[in-house]
Parts: structure tokens; C-alpha cells; sequence
RNA sequence: GCACAGGUGACCGAGUGGUUAAUGGUAGCAGACUGUAAAUCUGCCGCUCUUCGGAGCUACGGAGGUUCGAAUCCUCCCCUGUGCA
């Protein structure tokens, strides 16, 4: 078993799931914080730690590959232990492959066959990403969860363009999957792992297990047992290597993503991600195309969708059946001064906000909402004060998370439709 | 008192006869942001109307003057800075 992923309770096409991951358990439907550089912009790792109500915090967050391979380097990442210990980050990590800097770098990159190459951003050098390179740097960099190479299809794209992305991204899933399972053993963990005997605690966590305190904190995860001598953990049933994800594609076209979403659960990964949305096409169009790919998807697998949303549009996610999502939203609106609230948004830097001495959202109880007036909050960043940006990210984080948190639980009482409403129709 | 240098829209600061309601920047007001080239980008930013095409008014220390036309040239006055007495 390479990535345990237990169903808990379904509402719908939702459901409620854990994934045991070599750092720590995963509750799903998740939503990740976007960390591109060895960092969640603005947020120490002590704080994403413990976001949001009852102190869950995040329990997974993205790397980059293609920004931490220009700087630091994953080598350097590599000989410093990987990415975990690099930035003091012990719980799950999943790095994107730059499928998506294909996609968002257009003018920079150019696609072949073979790869992409990409000339950096920071120095103008040129850079050859192939999917064999793409997996090499994640397996140094250690993610629990890597992304197979894909490329991102624009939009709009004429059906035929979309075909073609979409067969190249097959071709380079395929060969993802191959340097991947060569290799994967490599990853800067792997020797921590000592191998289960048996299927003990994997797969149908018994109710002694379901009572702990889920913190996601490594040492408390029920299926941790015991330290190394060095200190690293050592783990017992869980993943012994990273598990490598498909990713879905094909445009704007329901057959097209059905096909694609076939076609890579033909090579069975342990997960897959939809990927390619967002890119500018509707709403409507983004959940026909995540619903045409969850008919095919496993049930039984984590099924993630890259790069969204608005909260509202995550909870509609969830609601379909999608496990987990990531979104630079919560953390560029913030620096932006945008807040998410449970009474829609609000962009601090408003004159209206001056003296207005009510938390930013009456009904969240994060640190900052516990603590800062929405007059101190547009005073910082109307200052351009540091604290402006670090303030608003923990409150949008922690309201991301929340709103995950709520999700699964309505899930656990069988009912989403709460939430549904009254969520959807925020612009 | 004398000599220089100056006084431009909320502020700083270009502009030295017309295409100038006046370059830039700051401040201000608002908007965008969806696997992060983003603590970024965009719009507005004298007043009053507008069928949103525009129309009218008021503006470059003050008052006069030259000119078809002046923030720009001349005269006087007021004020500021520096230097010398």
C-alpha cells in the first residue's frame, strides 16, 4: 500500500477520508495551502500548524518543484535532508511537478515532445523539464505526494489542441510513472521508514483509533510507534516511499476527460488530480468537467482537484466527491487585503474599515479574528506593515481550513446540503 | 538692506509662448486575483453637468500688462531659501 486512503462517512457523492501519509494523517476533503518556495507565504510553520478551530492546523501543504529546483536547488535540498526537514515542515508535503508553470510561464517555456524548456524567471537561464527531471527533483525533495508531469492545457483550446495536450500529458504520465518507480526509493525519508509486518492499522482505522485526538502531528498519529536513535520518526505501517499522482486533462471537453481519466487509471496510481481548470472558462464548465472525470475516477482513491477555488466553489467540490484542492487564493488575496468571511468578503484596505472595531469575521475564531480589529487590520496594510500580509493569510488560511472542517463534518451527519446553500451564490 | 535662486493641482516635482486640466512620483478612492514571475496589477484622482460621444466653468503666489494665444515674456507687490552686509 503506498498511500492508505480510509473512507469515514459519505453524504452524497461526498465523503469524509483519511490519508496516512509518512508525516502525519491527511482528513479529507482537504484543502491545501499553496507553499510554491519552502514556504506558505507569510506563515511560520508553528502557526499553519495549529489554523483554524480545534487547532487541526494544515496537515499537508504544496511545494514547487520548478521554483525550488531554480532556488535552492532540490540538490541542495536533498543533501540538507529534503524539503521536510529543510523548512521544519514534519507533516505532509506534495510538491506540483510544473505541470502548471507550463501553463502560467507561456512566455517563457517552450513545449516539445521530450519536455519543456523553461528560461528561469530570475536569471533568464535556460532549463530543460522533462518528466523524468520533473519526478528527480520531487523524489529529492522528499514529498509525500508527487505530481506526475503534465502540461496544463490553456484556454481556450480548439478540441484538437486539447486532444493533443491531453495525449502528450498521457505520454508523459506514463513516463512520470516509470523513472518514478525507479526511483522512488531515493526520496531523503525512505531510510527512516522501517516496514510494516503486516497490513496492521492500515486501510480501517478500529475505533481506539478513531478516538485519539486527530492533530496531525506525526507523533500523535495513530500509527506512529516509536523514535530513532537520531530523533526521526520512525513509522510503522504507513507509506515507505512518496506516491505519485495522475493528473487528469483534456481541455473543456467532457469525452475528452473522461478519456483521459480511463486512460490514466489504466496505469493506476495511487491518486489523481484534475487538473487544467480555472484557466479562465466558467464555473459551470469547471464542474461539468470535474463531474465528467469523477464518473471515472476510482472511489476508492484520494481524487484531487489542482488549484482551486473560492470558498464556496470548494465546498461544491467536496460535495461532488473531490478529496482534496489547493488554491494561492486565501494566501494572494491576503497580502492583496481581500479577507474571507463568513458574510463574503471583504477587502480591508475600504475607507469603510477605519474605525470599524468589530473582528474581521464576527463568527471565526482564529487568532486573528480572536485578537485584531478590522480598524488595526486596514491600518496595517494601508501602512504597508509586514503584519498586514501575515495577519490576513492566518485568517484566510484558518477560514479555508474551517470551512473544510465544517464540510466534514456535515458529511459525518449525512448532509451537505447546508452548506451547499447559502455558500453558493457569494460573488 | 543687497545679491542670487525660487513660488505649479492634497504633497513632492516636470514643464519656459500654442497639440496643457497641465509628464512623473507620493498620498487618496475603488477594482481584480483560482496546481504563485503576484506584499502584485488595473482604473479613478480640480469643480459642475452628461443621452458617457462629450459640454461648461475654475486653475500654475497676487495684481496689472504684452500677444490672436501666457504656468511660460514684461512691470509692480507679497512670500520662501541661500549667501553677503
Amino acid at each position: 500500500m503506498t498511500l492508505p486512503f480510509s473512507i469515514q462517512a459519505q453524504a452524497g457523492a461526498g465523503r469524509k477520508a483519511r490519508i496516512d501519509t509518512a508525516h502525519g494523517a491527511v482528513e479529507t476533503p482537504a484543502f491545501m495551502p499553496v507553499g510554491t518556495a519552502g514556504t506558505v507565504k507569510a506563515v511560520p510553520q508553528d502557526v499553519l500548524e495549529d489554523l483554524g478551530s480545534g487547532n487541526l492546523g494544515a496537515q499537508i501543504i504544496l511545494g514547487n518543484t520548478y521554483h525550488l529546483y531554480l532556488r535552492p536547488g532540490h540538490e541542495l535540498v536533498r543533501n540538507l535532508g529534503g524539503l521536510h526537514k529543510f523548512m521544519s515542515w514534519n507533516r505532509a508535503l506534495l510538491t506540483d511537478s510544473g505541470g502548471f508553470q507550463v501553463f502560467s510561464l507561456s512566455e517563457l517555456r517552450k513545449v516539445k515532445e521530450e519536455g519543456v524548456s523553461f528560461r528561469s524567471h530570475l536569471d533568464g537561464t535556460s532549463h530543460l523539464f522533462t518528466p523524468e527531471r520533473s519526478m528527480e527533483i520531487q523524489i529529492a525533495l522528499g514529498a509525500d505526494i508527487v505530481m506526475a508531469f503534465d502540461e496544463c492545457t490553456e484556454h481556450p483550446a480548439e478540441r484538437e489542441r486539447a486532444r493533443a495536450s491531453m495525449e502528450m500529458t498521457l505520454r508523459w504520465a506514463k513516463r512520470s510513472k516509470d523513472y518514478f518507480e525507479a526511483h522512488k526509493h531515493e526520496c531523503p525519508w525512505t531510510n527512516r521508514v522501517i516496514r510494516s509486518s503486516g497490513n496492521r492499522g492500515i486501510g480501517k482505522p478500529n475505533s481506539n483509533q478513531q478516538q485519539l485526538p486527530l492533530r496531525g502531528q506525526p507523533e500523535s498519529h495513530p500509527l506512529r510507534k516509536e523514535r530513532a536513535k537520531d530523533g526521526a520518526p520512525v513509522l510503522h505501517g504507513l507509506p515507505t516511499n512518496p506516491a505519485l499522482f495522475g493528473i487528469v486533462q483534456g481541455g473543456m471537453y467532457s469525452d475528452l476527460r473522461r478519456e483521459s481519466a480511463e486512460r490514466t487509471v489504466e496505469m493506476d496510481f495511487p491518486g489523481y488530480a484534475i487538473g487544467g481548470l480555472s484557466v479562465g472558462e466558467s464555473r459551470e464548465k469547471t464542474m461539468e468537467m470535474i463531474a465528467a472525470a469523477l464518473e471515472i475516477l476510482p472511489k476508492d482513491k484520494p481524487r484531487y482537484v489542482m488549484g482551486v477555488g473560492y470558498p464556496e466553489e470548494i465546498v461544491q467540490y467536496a460535495a461532488m466527491g473531490v478529496d482534496m484542492m489547493d488554491c494561492v487564493l486565501p494566501t494572494r488575496a491576503a497580502r492583496h487585503g481581500l479577507l474571507f468571511t463568513s458574510e463574503g468578503r471583504i477587502n480591508i484596505k475600504n475607507a469603510r474599515y477605519a474605525q470599524d472595531q468589530g473582528p474581521p469575521d464576527p463568527k471565526c475564531g482564529c487568532r486573528v479574528c480572536g485578537r485584531y480589529t478590522r480598524a488595526y487590520l486596514r491600518h496595517l496594510f494601508v501602512s504597508a506593515e509586514p503584519l498586514a500580509g501575515v495577519l490576513n493569510t492566518i485568517h484566510n488560511l484558518a477560514f479555508y481550513l474551517d470551512t473544510m472542517r465544517s464540510v466534514r463534518h456535515a458529511i459525518t451527519l449525512g448532509d451537505l446540503s447546508g452548506m451547499l446553500s447559502g455558500s453558493v451564490s457569494l460573488t
